[in-house]
DNA sequence: TCAATTAGTCAGAAAAACATGACTATTAAA
DNA sequence: TTTAATAGTCATGTTTTTCTGACTAATTGA
């Protein structure tokens, strides 16, 4: 291992682009607007996913400080990850994105 | 080999992002702005690339319909790479990652 | 008590991405 | 004529990413 981070200098929108582009991140990301998201949950719903790969995807978002992790101790105690401020004001430029692919054809 | 086109059903902002985030394209992007590019300058350009690299990159965004070769037939014959107006098209929500990424502290 | 669900971790294998060096073909300059 | 530049390709190897299956530990329902 070197290093973490690599070198975005000069082009700011490259870790950003990273950031949300990883393995099933931007279906994740989706899935979070509608509400509180769960780690069993997300792999039913995502098809072709698995455990280990939501698993890093949650922590890296939860790392971003994209998403929150919520113990809920309640009756059956499960874990909920949601949305943050920082997550949220991203929603627009997903909104944008997707608009992009819609109008331009760019699939 | 098993499949080019991974599914991004379910998800129109994956395609794009992905699109956009592959090795060194986001540089090539940001360089393409400003006018037309060419292989060997960018190569020297974009410090830690290799012409691989740059290759696939260029082949992968003309694909993509973002860049356009031109072949300069003239004096010392060259080829040349220009935003296409499906590239340009992302302009802006190029210029917003950047914004975001400073503004929000998203690094 | 036994089986199932939740939310993961871990090691290892397989696949994909990336880098390296050698090579090509054309043109141009020294 | 030899050297350098342009714009790549190709085979190979290394590194990184992703997937798989086994496992854990707490809780719950039958």
């Amino acid at each position: 291992m070197e290093f973490k981070t690599a070198n975005t200098d000069g082009c700011p929108a490259e870790h950003l682009l990273k950031t949300l582009s990883g393995k099933w991140k931007p279906q994740i990301f989706r899935i979070a607007q509608e509400g509180p998201i769960r780690f069993n949950l997300l792999l039913r719903q995502i098809e072709g996913s698995n455990k280990q790969s939501i698993s890093v995807a949650l922590r890296e978002l939860e790392e971003q400080e994209l998403l929150e992790k919520v113990i809920i101790k309640q009756k059956p105690l499960h874990i909920e990850y949601n949305l943050s401020e920082k997550g949220k004001s991203l929603i627009p430029i997903f909104r944008q994105l997707e608009f992009l692919s819609h109008e331009q054809g760019l699939n």
